[in-house]
DNA sequence: CAAATCCAGTGCTTTGAAACGCATCGCTAA
DNA sequence: TTAGCGATGCGTTTCAAAGCACTGGATTTG
């Protein structure tokens, strides 16, 4: 029951072997002592008549004929999680997936505490990693290490399919006290004149969405904070007279439990379409399309 | 040290089970019993949750989830196959190695006695299964179930690489006693005036190069029989004033056999071209490499 | 209609590959 | 020198998978 008298597994081995350069790393990712990994490597190296990895230093320097499988290996591997996940057949109740999921805290904080509580009823088994949007999201998603992106239609890679999840309006946020708010809208010269909180994200500057739009109109103002988490800019507004532009949905949600004032942004301003993008290779995968439809009904 | 909890040998159980249709006959060619083919097909069952084949009379009929895995499954093994005979280390003294050729009896007689006395002194262990060309060889080339097609320049795969082995003059053959021969060539008319054999092979007609062409130019012969082996014809003429155009190679290993006379076609005749093919993603096959510079040392 | 066949699945026992823990050795780099 | 890392040895353990014998359903045959 053997291809070509090759144990297949061990080419999990070997691309995790490829990896991570050296065997006790490698044991330690698949969750075997490190002499099981070490006799991993011997059965390739018996089978391919190939040293596979020369011992230089203190580091496990790939053979060239080793190098030239990396590659090649690591599609053959997301072929086959391709292949396994589209046929397996997917039921939420008894599932013990785990979804890699890169997504702003805005969402982790307006869908994804409804989305916990859901699952937990529907679908107790199943695990999420959310992780930051950064530079390098786009490629994982490429790599097949990620799951769902789900980012503003300005951040999605032109790679995969990506759908629109919602569409989320701007709001002006200040502290209750602060007496722009007092006709329930304040005014452009108010907006302008007042000091700034706005948020960026990563060393990078990933600027949101909304600065983003911001910085291309012509008027200036006056950024007094910059913080790194949407969920902090509106603490930073109470008690102060600073304005800080941010999702309808999440205003809505501090609203009670803050002392701040909403209002419209006083000019015309986009509203941010909210996409989720998941792996062109996992059009079929059923598990994951019930997920996507799981976070749009809540979206 | 499995991918996602599957072990991957299953894989190729499900193959051949997609293949036969049928445990019994799958465990046949696994070599492996009833029971253990059926206990995978149940371990497959339980990870996919999906029956994948359902009873029916006597027939395992794939469900529509097994049979969409058919062919992305296929590709994959295929893959694995590449990957893995690819950087196999390839040691022509220790390796047992099977290789499927596809090939005429014409070279089966010429070559490959040479070849496999060759073969037995450098490497023993190494096991040849040679086919009769047919419509079908083509095909099993593109599934990668052939590693050598040696066939005429007119026969080769626009698929595939193909490299000259060689060229081969045609020569005429008769009877040692038929006068025709007398001065060591015959005469264009005497050619067209004898009777002759010619070799057909297959039940599609596949005529030989040789037939081929003559048949093209204008000149009619007498076919007094057709026979279906390079190997056969020269028997046939001896004793008998009936002639055959053969490979000057043949001729000359049957030239010490039979009573037989050779003589130059006593008009332009092409020369044949044998080529040698080998499947796309073969390219950087050591072992098979090897085996066709063999091949062409002997050519 | 009964008998014979065929074939997938099941129960039970056996086995063997591989993992583990632990210790050790040899090597290299800091 | 020390620390880190890979390979190796050894006895033990484990558990998946194989084999064998059998069941039971369905089809074909006499």
């Amino acid at each position: 029951m053997r291809f070509k008298a090759l144990d297949l597994n061990l080419l999990v081995a070997l691309d995790v072997l490829l990896d991570e350069q050296s065997v006790t790393r490698a044991a330690e990712r698949l969750n075997v002592s490190q002499p099981a990994m070490s006799a991993a490597l011997s059965r390739l190296r018996e089978y391919f008549g190939e040293p596979l990895f020369v011992l230089h230093g203190k580091r496990m320097i790939p053979t060239a004929a080793a190098l030239r499988m990396q590659l090649p290996l690591k599609e053959l591997l997301q072929d086959v999680d391709v292949l396994v996940t589209e046929t397996t057949h997917f039921d939420p109740a008894t599932s013990d997936r785990r979804f890699r999921i890169a997504t702003s805290d805005f969402l982790l904080a307006v869908v994804f505490p409804a989305l916990a509580q859901r699952l937990h009823k529907i679908a107790p088994g199943i695990t999420m990693d959310c992780i930051q949007p950064s530079e390098l999201t786009t490629q994982l998603m490429d790599q097949g290490e990620l799951d769902l992106f789900i980012t503003p239609e300005q951040q999605v890679s032109p790679d995969h399919p990506a759908e629109l999840l919602f569409e989320e309006r701007y709001v002006v946020v200040g502290w209750a006290g602060n007496p722009m708010f007092s006709g329930g809208k304040i005014t452009e010269e108010d907006f302008f004149r007042a000091g700034h909180v706005v948020v960026e994200i990563g060393r990078q500057a990933r600027t949101s969405f909304a600065e983003t739009h911001l910085r291309t109109s012509n008027q200036e103002r006056r950024i007094e904070m910059k913080v790194s988490s949407f969920l902090i800019a509106p603490e930073m507004v109470v008690n102060t007279m600073k304005l800080t532009v941010m999702h309808q949905r999440l205003a809505r949600l501090f609203a009670n439990r803050l002392e701040i004032a909403i209002a419209e942004v006083p000019f015309d301003f986009p509203a941010m379409r909210e996409m989720i993008q998941y792996h062109q290779t996992r059009v079929n995968d059923t598990g994951l399309r019930w997920l996507i439809d799981e976070i749009k009904q809540l979206g």
